[in-house]
DNA sequence: CCTATTTCTAAACGATTGTTTAGAAATAAA
DNA sequence: TTTATTTCTAAACAATCGTTTAGAAATAGG
């Protein structure tokens, strides 16, 4: 064997998908993620391949991330209610100054055009679809819900999610705790 | 006087503002923009500055044609039931194919970063300034809703409804219906 | 018709994009 | 210490970005 790396490919994935969250994927250039991620091109190339790839092992670290907050919620036995401290987590999740940063996955998708990378666009709808199916599991601790309802609800919830995460970047902490209110008043 | 242009530059401006609406504002290319709008670069420029001007003069469209909705909601008379119409109505008007293209409003608020052009920012804030005061006025149709509750709804709607906007790129009409209904269930 | 003025065509501008590459620096194994 | 292999630096790549410009084409007023 030969020379060694002098950075560990975890840590610096990190710092990317800091500011893939921060900036999006076409207004974070190679540039920004040689002086980020503080290693050289050459080295991201080495490592992940070319800008996608870094973006994919981004999204997969922000998924980590995120899954703190969704294992804390599919623990939760309060039904309903679990879902609406989850809504609260991830604002706190999202903070960055006064607003928020969004959610990489939603921001992604809004960023995202007819053309992109499939291999991006799959990892976007798996995730939706994860993030729902836990909504209905906790739904369905309540024994009054139908199987309908659930899938009703359950689709409602992660709208208003995908919602919610987009106007973190716009509205106020106020605006925000408003519409959770709201949103679960009758639910 | 002397040679006279071959274009108008309220057509060409729709049509700018339509690749704007459907691919955002730095996927757009001037050069995409030449082809759509059907004049040289050199036409563009000393119409509208540049790229930037384009896009504002792209705005400024865009409210125009939304205005069309917005009046149907100030003319109507079934309180909240007009703001449940218009939900309705702005997801015809986002149609594309299967999915929507959003609001170029909020695409725009979506896609901007800290550091965007202010006379953009402007028009964003003013323009959810005034969708948000026209909820609160066809609120008070109401006569039961007192002041804080109608700045409370108010508020609520107007991120359920930036919400629904980016919702019309990723979701599918069934979802989309499903999410306006929850939303107008109990209000 | 001539001239002044404007629009249009088409090429070029410098800057930046994502990506590649040649060669120097480093290090494990022989 | 030499050698083989890998990482790193730094420069360059072609393509595209938004913008500018020189000159041809067109036309209203004299």
């Amino acid at each position: 064997m030969a020379r060694q790396k002098a950075y560990r490919e975890e840590e610096v994935i990190e710092k990317a998908m800091n500011l893939f969250w921060r900036n999006g994927y076409e207004t974070t250039s190679m540039q920004m993620l040689e002086k980020e991620m503080g290693i050289n091109k050459f080295s991201i190339y080495a490592s992940f391949g070319n800008k996608n790839g870094v973006f994919l092992e981004s999204l997969k670290c922000y998924k980590q991330k995120l899954n703190i907050l969704i294992d804390t919620l599919k623990q939760s036995k309060n039904g309903v209610l679990g879902i609406k401290q989850y809504f609260y987590d991830f604002i706190e999740f999202a903070k960055e100054n006064e607003f928020g940063k969004g959610c990489l996955v939603t921001n992604t998708a809004n960023e995202l055009q007819d053309g992109a990378n499939d291999a991006i666009k799959n990892v976007l709808s798996t995730f939706t679809g994860e993030v729902k199916q836990v909504f209905a599991d906790v739904l369905k601790q309540d024994a009054s819900n139908n199987e309908a309802t659930i899938e009703q609800q359950a689709d409602f919830l992660i709208i208003a999610m995908f919602g919610l995460a987009s106007a973190t970047k716009v509205f106020t902490p106020t605006q925000l705790e408003n519409y959770i209110e709201h949103t679960f008043k009758r639910l």
